[in-house]
DNA sequence: GAGAATTCCAACCGCAACGTTGTAGATGGG
DNA sequence: CCCATCTACAACGTTGCGGTTGGAATTCTC
């Protein structure tokens, strides 16, 4: 049988996402990972490297993936509300990715692919600010913190799970609390965003 | 020499919330935070219990100070701007708190103090629902959800300082950022809570 | 003031984790 | 067809962790 390399070095990097984003990296054992992917633990230091790195790597692609799903922020921010919502259904679906996150704010290590991220970010703020010198947006608030609030507006629910439970009283697998916590995020980015008198469709 | 058994409990608690806070629960090592403390690590197990123990206990005791710190919730709304202005200066000069629920909440074990807590929170809920009767806040949202979300954005900051820093790219202590940020976090509150119209002070 | 009880500590135990090494099989150019 | 090269793996070495234990020093109790 020929030698599967790509396939090897995917199962790998799939694991290493389940594991990373469970247990995070302190929690993560390099063992585990190998064992879930089925392939041998000393692969991983040969493709990836080092624990670190390899934490990087998953982290990197998993931003990727949510680039490429959710595709490029509407050119106009007209419905940033249902923008907000569908990325507030991705995390809810994948918190793979808003738990590497914390891991690596908390870990307070190196940022994986600092350059490229903090590019793409001022990207972002520099869409907000157009948007809100077109109107389309309020200028209450800065672009830079109106977009970093409106991330973690989609994505606190993800990162206090516990605290979403007492407040709530519901599980996280609620379909009908589900939709109310989308219908509140879609709600509160209007308000946030949105000059008033906009989105009056109650 | 008289025996200091509450000095040393205190001072091993200490050393327990900067190491869990800094490293999280599988990060801390049991000997590193005897030898910050200058005790003896069994002195831990006597205290404490095990690590999980010692892990609760650093965080009930955490939430206290904050809720000592701050006061209850002010009978009326009209300020909760300012009051979760307050919130967000805790949260930046003691960022242990923050850490350690995020910790709680990517660990998904047993959440330290819960009946406790969720008491809390319900009152919390049921006073935002009384100033949403009394007209001071809007009804727009949920009370539950409300309260959520105004804890989430005094927090979010904290949580992951890695954005903020790529989005804004200030450094995390420099001042006149603090200062702008918290700006927008009272103001990004005042938007969502309170009635249209209200809080016209630009 | 003697002995029970408690505080404190150094040394230890079992175990699991990271990362490496030595080797068996597969591949491909000359 | 041969040998350098690459993939893959089992087993190992070392380190460091959570938790325990035996005993010395100190305080309390009667």
């Amino acid at each position: 049988m020929a030698w599967d390399t790509e396939g090897t070095r995917r199962r790998l990097k799939e694991a290493a996402t389940v594991e990373f984003a469970e247990h995070g990296p302190d929690g993560t054992t390099m063992a585990r990972i190998a064992e879930r992917a089925g392939i041998n633990k000393e692969r991983l230091y040969k493709y990836f490297g080092d624990k670190q790195a390899l934490f990087e790597t998953v982290l990197t692609d998993e931003l990727k993936k949510l680039a490429e799903t959710l595709g490029p922020p509407p050119g106009d921010f007209e419905n940033i509300g249902e923008f907000v919502g569908r990325n507030f259904d991705y995390h809810v679906a994948h918190p793979h990715l808003v738990r590497l996150l914390l891991w690596e704010g908390l870990a307070g290590g190196p940022v994986a692919d600092e350059a490229q991220r903090s590019a793409f970010y001022q990207d972002k703020t520099r869409a907000y600010a157009a948007a809100q010198r077109a109107g389309i947006l309020d200028d209450d608030l800065d672009p830079d913190h109106l977009a970093f609030m409106v991330i973690g507006l989609s994505a606190w629910w993800v990162s206090t799970p516990q605290l979403a439970r007492m407040l709530t009283g519901a599980d996280d697998d609620d379909a009908t609390e589900h939709a109310r916590r989308r219908a509140s995020v879609v709600r509160a980015v209007q308000r946030l965003a949105r000059p008033p008198g906009a989105d009056r469709a109650r």
